[in-house]
DNA sequence: CGCTAATAGTTAGCAGGCTAACGAATTGTC
DNA sequence: GACAATTCGTTAGCCTGCTAACTATTAGCG
């Protein structure tokens, strides 16, 4: 048997600790009948004002695809609306609705929640330690994968 | 506008550098036809040996659900079975077959490969203290949410 | 013994992650 | 100006995550 103690591994801890959060955020979140997700869009909508669906799924890190369906239940529920750009008539205009403002103030009031409970008992010397080295992991993996070698 | 910073966010990172870490051990697993969830399942019965669902799901901290649908695609590729336990009838062993063997061979190098890559310029310190913090998060998010105020 | 409570696995339904492939529109180039 | 390459949003199909609710079985307790 080849052992491989995954405890161990950076990958277990990564996988089961942003498990938790994002399981504490949608928590938070379900009086408001939003997601994780959900509050990204409107947060990154709040920051910057209307965005096309490229450029924030750029900013959110995610796959057109993937940000697709996300804006279609926004849409649904009224959160969000899609205006086709002036200028390029590809691109569509992802904008927040006034039905969502009310919603956003909950969202930041979540999030300092559960921003505290996660680092509770860590110093602020900690914390920036600890976004430093996951963004160190995160570039390392942003790199190419090593050149195929013709291995065997 | 309110204003929350996604980017300096413990969230934040913990959701892209995760993402990646998923993303490219999946991608180094397509040539064996299996994924990041399924290589787990391989894992705990590499080190184990059989174990039920309910056990498995523990291990995995995923729930009991989300594992069936994995078990049903591994046990329709030939990668485990599921086997009656004999002394509770409610009960299914998971064991992995022989046709997994040499694929667990393949994953523990993938595992190895993704995870020097992960933590390239890294120190066993620096390594050390990241695997610390990502427990101490977890941990704190593991607690029960803070008893709901009668707030409002 | 018998009834309730708890446990194991499953199903259904929803949200989110990916790739591949496609139509529509724009950009670049000859 | 016309054709190729690129970009934008979308769809389809797969895998993974959750909760709620169901069946079958076992455990607990009077």
């Amino acid at each position: 048997m080849l052992d491989y103690d995954f405890d161990e591994s950076i990958g277990y801890w990564l996988t089961v600790t942003t498990q938790r959060y994002h399981r504490a955020f949608n928590d938070a979140l379900v009086p408001y009948g939003i997601t994780f997700r959900q509050s990204q869009v409107l947060g990154w909508l709040a920051l910057e004002g209307e965005l096309s669906q490229a450029e924030l799924a750029g900013k959110m890190m995610i796959e057109p695809p993937t940000l697709v369906r996300i804006l279609d239940r926004m849409e649904r529920d009224g959160l969000i609306r899609r205006r086709p750009c002036p200028t390029d008539r590809r691109r569509k205009l992802i904008g927040a609705t006034a039905k969502s403002k009310p919603v956003w103030a909950k969202i930041v009031e979540c999030a300092k929640g559960i921003r505290a409970r996660a680092t509770d008992g860590l110093t602020d010397r900690q914390q920036a330690t600890l976004k430093t080295l996951l963004g160190r992991v995160h570039e390392n993996l942003l790199l190419q994968p090593p050149a195929e070698l013709p291995d065997r």
